[in-house]
DNA sequence: TAAAAATGACACTTATAGTCCGTTGACTTA
DNA sequence: TAAGTCAACGGACTATAAGTGTCATTTTTA
């Protein structure tokens, strides 16, 4: 599986623990709505700040974030 | 202090660790070596495609690269 | 102390990251 | 039957990362 997916099912089950939708999510990270779709979806290459973004917006740390099964096989 | 600089740092920090030239890094992860440059010194936004590539060569999993202080403060 | 090796700085092209506007279909609630 | 929310997707566009070349500077080693 590349990274990509990987980033974007990761973003995808922090955001449903937290149990907000990807606009509600796209608007805290101030980044596009379609974007986050694609992200999720394994179809952009993000770069580091926009994960950032992400990552901040979903309130987890870096290293917890990269700390899941997917990440770790 | 910006995630760019962060991710430069530690990337540096590691391949000293192993004790390898950028070039030597770079061709590890088969990059170009000035854009390895470029990301030590903070002055890429590198994609998640491009950091993978990096930390693989630097043989550390992705929740051990972020599992520094720089990122946790 | 000269030569070699390693790093830094930066401009440039091209590939693609990321935005914006809209549509569709599934699902929910009134 | 709407009317709303949400995820997925497309097309057109703009911003910027990827990738490379070149020269300068610093550091290492003989």
């Amino acid at each position: 599986m590349s990274i990509k997916v990987k980033v974007g099912q990761r973003i995808k089950e922090l955001r449903n623990e937290i149990g907000i939708s990807q606009e509600a999510l796209a608007n805290k990270a101030e980044i596009d709505r379609t974007y986050v779709t694609d992200v999720e979806n394994g179809r952009r290459n993000i770069s580091i700040e926009n994960l950032e973004k992400l990552v901040n917006a979903l309130q987890i740390p870096f290293k917890d974030f990269f700390n899941a099964p997917n990440f770790n096989k």
